[in-house]
RNA sequence: GGAUGGGUUCCCGAGUGGCCAAAGGGGACAGACUGUAAAUCUGCUGCAAAUUGCUUCGGUGGUUCGAAUCCACCCCCAUCCA
């Protein structure tokens, strides 16, 4: 199987400027491509977790990727698929954010000398003369057209400013200074890209008459049409400080019946023979599914011990028995005490499994709060400190949420 | 720059002097049912030393016994005109 056939059967591929010349390009290996990834926070996400993987998947295939941190353009704030403004980034906070990004990208894909290549826009975006630019780029495109792009259309009501407006352009210019430097002829990103792309293969055939291609991947949408990804504490962070390993093991092994294969699909390496085979379980049985599919991507993103680990605790809580050591815990400090002793609603205020008293009485009251497996049934209920000494106590709110509270 | 309509809690959105911590919906959370899924039903949804107190309706001042609501100035957004 060729690898843009596979990538058709995983379901990754969503729009292509040039179907043929893509899959010429791809399948023996001549393409340089790219993938831009504007550092908007301290960690990569799942949206850009799956881009890390297509680039794995076709450096395997013999194509050289170009990994674009966007320190420039993050400067501007792409406006696409966001109903307002994205708030202004400090340079020190982009600065940083890129560094972060540097460090993470480094464990997925392999770069150096003859592999995969990092760059970042900001060593050609952050120096442009305005006047030049406007000269050499902006006279290449129509305000008209743009305007009809996608991306602009739901800005169009909300209101769109004019900084945002010149993202497309110089999303553009990102590809024509890679094509000129390194020969990019390629470029991949995420559906909601699509118009910002095509910006630039075609700046790229007004200014040198050559040609370039462009092509959107899927959107991991769930089947309600939303991005995955997303939990209501924010995005599902790559980086193990903002999401735990087994946070992250618990989004994937919960997603619903309908996303699994999908998940599944588009996300891991396993052999598509394999994943068909599991296309046919059906009620329960799809269950084991969920299970192999978060552990292999916690192993991809938190490597083998810590998916072990993850699932371990996650037998624990669950199913019962099990090992529960790599359980999360919270340490209770000297404050958290008053008058040497600490009530219920401050564990859980404190812990983090609440995010305040309020919230925490609630819990109790509804009776969602188990301490060691019995339910609190009284919000007044006080503990001393010695009853969190050696392996302390398990704290649990609701079906999903526990932690083990000891005390130094 | 001018005219008009707006800014309310996580989101949408009602409220135009006291009955307002603020209707309704969505989401989130908790309970029941289940398969750690979905659907459904129930509860709940500002904070706290919790029959009470404190802080919130773009901002700052003001009127009033009392302001999300009235007045002044300012900031922001949308639409039309330039």
């Amino acid at each position: 199987m060729t690898i843009f056939d596979e990538l058709k059967a995983r379901g990754l591929l969503a729009q292509l400027t040039d179907e043929d010349e893509i899959k010429e390009l791809i399948n023996n290996g001549k393409a340089v491509f790219y993938i831009g990834f504007d550092p908007t926070a301290d960690s990569l996400h799942v949206g850009h977790f799956m881009a890390l993987c297509l680039m794995k998947r076709l450096q395997m295939a013999g194509n050289r990727p170009i990994a674009l941190i966007g320190g420039g353009t993050a400067m501007i704030g792409d406006p696409s698929g966001r109903s307002d403004m994205r708030t202004m980034m400090t340079v020190e906070q982009i600065d940083h954010n890129c560094e972060c990004f540097k460090k993470q990208m480094s464990r997925f894909i392999e770069f150096g000398e003859g592999k995969a290549m990092m760059v970042n826009n900001a060593d050609w975006l952050r120096g442009l003369n305005y006047i030049e630019f406007l000269r050499e780029v902006g006279a290449h495109f129509s305000v008209n057209r743009m305007l009809t792009a996608e991306c602009y259309k739901q800005r169009m009501e909300k209101g769109l400013s004019f900084l945002e407006f010149n993202y497309m352009i110089l999303q553009s210019y990102d590809f024509l200074e890679l094509f000129q430097r390194y020969g990019c002829n390629l470029q991949f990103g995420g559906d909601d890209q699509w118009s910002n792309m095509l910006g630039g293969t075609e700046l790229i055939r007004r200014k040198l008459g050559k040609n370039a291609c462009a092509m959107t991947i899927t959107l991991l949408l769930n089947s309600e049409g939303k991005k995955m990804g997303k939990t209501q504490k924010g995005a599902v962070w790559l980086d193990p400080e903002k999401t735990s390993p087994f946070e992250f093991y618990q989004y994937w092994r919960n997603v619903g019946d309908e996303d699994v294969l999908k998940c599944m699909r588009m996300l891991t390496f396993l052999p598509l023979e394999q994943i068909d085979e599991m296309d046919k379980w059906e009620g329960s049985q799809l269950n084991t599914a969920k299970e192999i599919l978060a552990f292999e991507l916690t192993k991809l993103v938190h490597g083998e011990e810590e998916a072990l680990k993850a699932q371990e605790s996650a037998k624990a809580l669950f199913a019962g028995g099990g090992d529960d050591a790599n359980m999360p815990t919270y340490e209770l400090q000297d404050s958290d005490f008053l008058n040497g002793k600490i009530d219920i609603l401050g564990v859980l205020a404190s812990s983090g499994l609440c995010a305040s008293r309020s919230e925490a009485r609630r819990a109790v009251e509804q009776g969602g709060v188990t301490v060691d497996g019995e339910k609190v049934a009284d919000v007044k209920l006080t503990f001393d400190p010695e009853r969190f000494a050696g392996e302390g106590m398990i704290v649990k709110r609701g079906k999903k949420n526990f932690k083990r509270i000891i005390k130094a």
